[in-house]
RNA sequence: UGGGAUGUAGUGUAAUGGUAACACUGCAGAUUCUGGUUCUGCCUUUGGGGGUUCGAAUCCCUCCAUCCCAGCCA
């Protein structure tokens, strides 16, 4: 069954014998200018996921075509961040570059059968003569030049003899075509720069709309996938495949690019948020690269998840950042360890309870997963908990812990406040209760209710770590919609680092990749800098909240 | 204004001439040793106008709206 208009495609090519072997073979085509991030993964799912589906294979490619942007950095990034999604090229890992050889071959003979020139236009004359969107293009000067002279200058450019922008490889097709892509567009450029790859050997490098059909070509690609914006390419794409009498001529098709609210994610601007120092970097946790929110803790099924629910059309849409979330979080409930964390400590003193008493209680370490085993928690006289869950003047609806109200601490026992200390500005630093032994375990022999439970850890036992407190980067939709630069909407309060959170004591050996629910409060992860003696966590995602929810709306 | 595309609940995606649906969001409630999870219910949809047809989201005409293209970027 075809889930979306390109595996129908697919079928009704299969089904038509029109696929060489019966193999489908798809690609995906990175350039390594930049690291992969969101929108990248629904392309990285489609294209993986057709060869899968249909018995076929899909080819790592990167496009590296433009040695003036691209990076080693990147490439090793890209390779990194597809494994970590759980996709295998197997063998399949090609570069633009390879096949740069061929395509000056190609366009030798092109030149030969009088399909190019060599144009010495300036920049801007070819702009200027490229015409407009309304009026057709005016043919360039040396369109007619020989073809000897051609192959000479042609040699001249690739021999280093020229500088940048002296002289331009063109297609000859139509100057007067309505699509501006097909007005003579431009093969080859000089280059003078260092190529990740290649090196120095060449000076002279291919354009996108000639390498990509051709690299497709020589790879047996059947389906070549790619966003909307290269529609108006496919003419030229055809008439690249249509060149060099390729027996099965590989087709290209169009879907629309993944867009979330609240994110940036063009490259330019992902570049530009590292550059200016605004992030700490591709992968920090709030970037949307693929390297950023793995380190945020978002886990790879997770986002497959979300890509999938996303589907695959051609309308232009923008998901919904809530549905991102939504998909992590469920992942996540399924699989994350719970501990309890207590991140804005006050302290609970138990005046009724023995001073020098150490009990322990088991504790569930996944309620959604009974494979997941329990773990002890020490419990004394001394705890904290979260400030938040004590109030003096509690609003309507607060069933958590005021003088007078009877709670429970997670697993432990029933306790009643009786009073609190407050500091000079009024602040409350310690709250004192009574417990009823009675309850231990969490429950009483009269089976009486409580409408809240806390989560706790003992103060003696307690562990201290810093939490990174990981917000959206952006506080508006649509980043800079209002005033034209994205920057105007950065949220300030996208990283709040909370220094000394009390921890329960297995939390010393939580590593990167661990996924944990700090109970009551959201998912975290360690983050890659946290150290044994320095523990440092990131919040993936907080837990649906419709506490805080209520009392905003009261507001 | 030339060319290329696209219009289905707030968002995304199905339904290919035969009862417009699924998920997310939102709202209400139940359950719960996480105000989490789970469960139940509710809200809201075919861009407009014509036409063909017993019957149109689907076919035709027309209008409207939105997006992409004038890099020696990809």
């Amino acid at each position: 069954m075809a889930d979306n208009f390109i595996e129908k495609i697919i079928e009704d090519d299969l089904e038509a014998g029109r696929v060489p072997g019966n193999t489908i073979v798809t690609r995906f085509p990175p350039e390594p200018n930049g690291y992969l991030h969101i929108g990248h993964i629904k392309s990285i799912c489609l294209n993986f996921g057709l060869a899968a589906k249909y018995g076929g294979r899909c080819h790592l490619r990167l496009d590296d075509t433009n040695p003036a942007k691209e990076d080693m950095e990147y490439i090793d990034s890209i390779k990194s961040d597809i494994r970590w999604l759980g996709f295998d090229w197997g063998d399949n890992e090609y570069y633009a570059s390879d096949y740069y050889d061929q395509l000056h071959e190609i366009a030798i003979d092109l030149i030969k059968k009088g399909l190019a020139y060599v144009d010495s236009q300036t920049p801007e004359e070819v702009r200027i003569n490229r015409g407009t969107l309304t009026e057709p293009g005016k043919n360039s000067p040396d369109r007619d030049r020989s073809i000897e002279e051609n192959l000479r200058l042609f040699k001249e450019m690739g021999e280093g003899k020229h500088p940048e922008g002296k002289y331009l490889l063109r297609a000859k097709l139509d100057m007067a075509s309505p699509n501006i892509n097909m007005r003579d567009p431009a093969l080859y450029r000089i280059k003078f720069a260092e190529h990740p790859r290649t090196g120095n050997k060449w000076c002279v490098y291919p354009m996108y709309d000639f390498t990509h059909p051709i690299s497709d070509a020589i790879e047996g690609i059947t389906h070549s996938i790619c966003t909307l914006e290269f529609e108006d390419h496919r003419p030229a794409y055809d008439w690249a495949c249509s060149i060099d009498n390729i027996d099965h001529a590989p087709h290209q098709y169009e879907f629309a690019r993944l867009n979330i609210n609240y994110l940036v994610m063009s490259k330019r601007k992902l570049l530009q948020l590292v550059n200016m120092g605004i992030v700490s970097g591709w992968d920090d946790p709030r970037m949307p690269t693929i390297s950023g929110i793995r380190r945020r803790g978002y886990s790879p099924e997770s986002m497959k998840d979300f890509v999938s629910r996303v589907g695959v059309a051609k309308v232009e849409s923008v998901v919904d950042y809530s549905l991102m979330e939504f998909c992590v979080r469920e992942d996540l409930n399924k699989r994350a360890r719970r501990v309890m964390a207590v991140l804005d400590p006050i302290k609970l003193v138990i005046d009724n309870y023995p001073e020098d008493l150490t009990e322990y209680f088991e504790a569930e370490n996944n309620p959604e997963d009974p494979t997941a085993g329990k773990r002890s928690l020490p419990f004394t006289k001394e705890l904290y908990i979260e400030r938040e869950d004590f109030m003096e003047d509690p609003p309507k609806g607060y069933h958590r812990l005021f003088i007078g109200n009877e709670i429970r601490l997670k697993g432990a026992y029933y306790v009643t406040a009786v009073s609190c200390e407050k500091d000079s500005e009024g602040k409350v630093t310690v709250v004192h209760c009574t417990y009823d032994p009675e309850s231990k375990g969490g429950e009483t022999p009269d089976g009486r209710k409580v409408k809240g439970t806390s989560h706790w850890v003992s103060a003696k036992h307690a562990i201290s770590g810093e939490i990174r407190l990981y917000d959206k980067l952006f506080k508006t939709e649509y980043p800079g919609a209002d005033t034209g630069n994205y920057l105007d909407d950065l949220n300030p309060e996208s990283l709040v680092v909370i220094k000394d959170a009390k921890l329960e004591p297995g939390l010393s050996d939580a590593k990167p990749g661990d996924y944990l629910q700090f109970m009551r409060s959201g998912y975290f992860t360690p983050d890659y800098d946290s150290t044994k003696d320095h523990l440092i966590f990131n919040r993936t995602v907080t837990l649906k909240d419709s506490w805080s929810k209520q009392m905003a709306k009261n507001k």
